[in-house]
DNA sequence: TTGGCCTGCTGACTCGATTCAGCAACGCAC
DNA sequence: GTGCGTTGCTGAATCGAGTCAGCAGGCCAA
């Protein structure tokens, strides 16, 4: 590129290769076959191209196309949420992968921000919209977003029958079965299935049920607390002051699993050889635990990508909602042999 | 705006005003007033853009302006940080108080990703580009990202002057030794002050240094382990397996002191009657843990709005390195009062 | 009457691409 | 030599704004 000069445009490029702008645009954009422009005219641009340092302006692109290639994702929290921020590494992996870029607007749940950030994505003339929570739940889309397409992530909106992409709770919780079962003696949950902010709870605690009653186990008792470490610390606490702790904890969050740790460390139990815990999340919190906690991973990463590859693809109109699996990360809280069941 | 109509442009706007464009345009520019028009005229297009729902297009307005009201940031692994991220936070709305988007990509540290996505983020037209790194480090910024306006965000390079926004580590230490002077006996340091990846050990440590020379106390002793809780917890047990804990622990992040929580634990001491524990970082980690843990914090919110702020001032241009106070977050792990020092 | 100044507006160009419709030049068949 | 088809290209319109230069028309002073 010459020093000083502007930078170039198209028709400087045209200029150079002495063809019409017509012609380098079509070259540019891969119709030279379908528009029979001769090999010479195809090199003679693609060189004027690389003498000058041409970069197409996308912003008269988009004037054009009327696309942008940039995706709007709008969240309640997410970027604030520590581990859920993941879902923008795959997101945003996943639009550059399609040439497209990330454009983030976080609304602290206020539904005043969320509509004007939606008009205003519109306005930016988004190609497309990922609505992300930070807790998986229903929610209600604002319906200024619906003049985008639109994907829901780590949410659903039953009325709108929108395309989705969320964790498979019911086949995490199933997981967290197989898991819980390797311990013998009673299977105990911890955390109120209930949790406010997210239906998750139900949906793992139904996967649980369902798996332990195929192994011929049950849930045989639900501490209910919120699930935060103190919580679950005070709560098991107390749930245990009749008897010693046995059996096997499945605790709703690793922030719960945490408080159960803490609460077995004045006792005279040890994990896992007198209580096995497994949990849900795949935070790197339980890394750092000791030992290692076994939990089923909630896919930020993936959800992400997922979500913002439906929205890029065409194809993929009313796709319904995509479950994907909640991958086990292996730790020392469970036995790592199953106990043979009688 | 009528049904099925298509979106309506200035030129419609204008037509129902029974002016011109460039009157139209004028006015909702807010230049009524130095165009010298009318107030009838005014009255009657801002009646005709509520009428039709008009907004104004982005992409249209930015091929003039060429401002695309956008701004991007750079990052090596910031979304992954579970509480970095927050940087991410900050810079989205300080963009979307100045009436910008922020458009994101991550490089995972890899310099050819880095200098594409530069590059695609300047075809992109963004008007400045913070470029952030998880860890508080020295950076060279790749060439071309120099085409553009950018502000350094948790990093500074040196040889480039460009402005940048980092966490005040120095004043940070001299806070970790208030709070560690608060307890009496050694005051040891945990976690290797030269962390690979970051040099924000070694400013803790001579702001701390300094700080508690001023105070007639000194650093006692420094546990040298990475950054980790096992790492920390593993060097604290065998580094007491000598005599028992006693006096202050100043933990380079909220991990290590998670560590060295562990290793306490077997012990017959107690936080903080017998050990005090400070450390760094603020997460919420320190929350989780039983005594709540009182931490240096690193305002990740506050850096990246400070970051985009400097990107959008004008007047902002040559602004230096711009050091944020780090907040103490006050917690249970050391004495509420000072002990008086002798 | 003429010239100059103010008020209130507008025509036409511009940003940098995409794309439709069409046009010369040539060969070939009849 | 006329008509038709193919090849290889191009002119000009278009997307939707922003903005410079200028133009009527009225008023006032000389």
């Amino acid at each position: 590129m010459v020093r000083g000069a502007r930078k170039p445009r198209l028709a400087d490029v045209a200029a150079r290769a002495g063809v019409s702008r017509t012609t380098a645009s079509y070259i540019l954009n891969g119709r030279s076959d379908e528009m029979r422009i001769s090999a010479e005219a195809v090199a003679r641009v693609r060189a004027a191209v690389v003498d000058l340092g041409y970069r197409p302006n996308r912003t008269a692109r988009s004037l054009r196309t009327a696309q942008t290639r940039t995706v709007g994702l709008i969240s309640d929290n997410v970027a604030s949420g520590h581990f859920a921020s993941r879902m923008l590494t795959g997101a945003s992996a996943a639009a550059r992968e399609a040439d497209h870029f990330l454009l983030i607007g976080e609304t602290d749940g206020d539904p005043l921000v969320e509509r004007l950030l939606a008009e205003q994505m519109l306005d930016q003339g988004v190609d497309g919209i990922v609505y992300a929570t930070l807790r998986h739940r229903e929610v209600v889309v604002p319906p200024s977003l619906l003049q985008a397409r639109v994907v829901l992530l780590n949410c659903v909106d039953p009325a709108s029958g929108l395309p989705a992409v969320v964790p498979d709770e019911h086949g995490g919780g199933r997981a967290a079965a197989d898991l819980a079962a390797r311990a013998a003696g009673p299977v105990v949950v911890v955390g109120d299935e209930r949790e406010q902010g997210t239906h998750a709870g139900t949906m793992r605690l139904a996967g649980l049920e369902e798996r332990l009653d195929e192994l011929g186990r049950a849930v045989d008792d639900v501490v209910r607390c919120d699930w935060t470490v103190p919580a679950a610390r005070s709560a098991l606490a107390c749930w245990w002051s009749g008897g010693g702790p046995a059996g096997s904890l499945v605790c709703m969050n690793d922030r719960v699993a945490m408080g159960a740790y803490q609460a077995l460390d004045g006792l005279d139990a040890s994990i896992p050889a007198d209580v096995a815990v497994v949990s849900f999340d795949g935070s790197e919190l339980a890394s750092w635990l000791t030992p290692t906690l076994t939990t089923v991973g909630l896919p930020f990463a993936d959800l992400g990508e997922a979500a913002v590859r439906t929205l890029l693809d065409p194809d993929a109109r009313g796709s319904g909602t995509q479950r994907l699996a909640m991958p086990v990360v292996h730790g020392g809280s469970v036995p790592t042999v199953a106990r043979v069941t009688p």
